[in-house]
DNA sequence: GGGTCAACCAAGCAAGCGCTAGTGTAAATT
DNA sequence: AATTTACACTAGCGCTTGCTTGGTTGACCC
């Protein structure tokens, strides 16, 4: 009923539909428990969003455009070399995972929940995100610090650090910080 | 209504159910359209299944079952270093991705949609499979194949193979072979 | 040849779903 | 002072959902 802004009332509110939709799924997160969670009536909800489908869109949005900004400003402060910017990549996709989780658990349980055309647009984003990634791949196998086909190292160090969402408890006694170390380490052949 | 019994009709229906919740995902898969696919009305399909919960669980304890059975064959069959046991899981795993795909794309996307029972009664299924491969892992580490926290190398590893569902297409060119090979030479730092 | 039983069907219920229509109201803009 | 805008409300429509009910069919068994 209204205009797709970038209102801060709306960021808060896709924040909270966020947690509803990795607590119970997006198809079982109904519009009335949303409106619930943030205080208003169902009804008023579609004053904010199209329809449930764009909250979704925005959720997703919202965290790969964030993942996607720290990743380039990690890159930009880090050493030159390729073992750095691996680190600092690897790094930099994990702290993504602690303050942007409940928004990066939807983009990967409920990618498939989106219709196509949003499908369409957020897939640039993370193809843009995943270009990263292979650049600082591409450059670790020139240096000759890993060695391998370029596309399944790439696929290989991606599943890894996505499955992490899975498993990584951010109140453990491993920082995001020991966990890139460790898996440069795992796929450089280096003593951590 | 009935007994769970493991008929193979039930078999069947269970498999037909699986490609429909890869399809559509479980929430939006609807009993009639199961009914549908099975060529039956939706009413009889609870002859068969207590409840639309219960298809679930049966799609997500074939596909683990089946590779619980296959891990441990390909673990008696091969030969007995560290490589070969590593190699061999990674093949073993890659090659039920082929056969039973629908499966266990169901029990990672799904999971979640489990009612806690069958959940807990799933996770025993899981975890005995996860312990074979932590079991190699170590193998592999006293070996001094690799190296590094056993717990990390091991999620790290898991990641990158389950990571495969999304995006192994066993018509390209790549066999589950060559992945296993590709693999582990990653992780062993040693050439393909 | 009566009894059993798995397998199926037609019909429909109660609940819940996404979303719409129409209205109220306080603040901002003109 | 008049108008617009932003945000919220109430009420409910039209539809789909998982599941139940009560009954039929045909193959097999002693």
């Amino acid at each position: 009923m209204n205009v797709m802004n970038d209102s801060p009332r709306r960021k808060e509110l896709t924040r909270q539909a966020a947690q509803l939709f990795v607590q119970a799924g997006f198809d079982r997160t109904t519009v009335r428990m949303l409106a619930q969670e943030m205080g208003i009536k169902s009804g008023s909800l579609f004053h904010h969003f199209r329809d449930k489908q764009e909250i979704l869109t925005a959720v997703i949005e919202e965290g790969t455009q964030n993942a996607l900004i720290i990743a380039k400003a990690a890159l930009e402060q880090c050493d030159n070399s390729a073992e750095a910017r691996l680190q600092a990549m690897a790094r930099a996709h994990l702290e993504t995972l602690l303050t942007d989780r409940n928004a990066h658990v939807v983009a990967l349980y409920e990618w498939r929940r989106l219709d196509p055309e949003a499908r369409d647009h957020l897939s640039h984003l993370r193809d843009a995100y995943e270009a990263l990634w292979e650049t600082v791949i591409d450059e670790a196998l020139a240096a000759g610090l890993i060695h391998g086909d370029r596309f399944l190292v790439a696929r290989f160090v991606m599943g890894a650090l996505n499955w992490t969402v899975r498993w990584y408890d951010p109140a453990g006694p491993r920082s995001p910080d020991d966990l890139a170390l460790e898996l440069v380490a795992m796929i450089t052949h280096r003593p951590v």
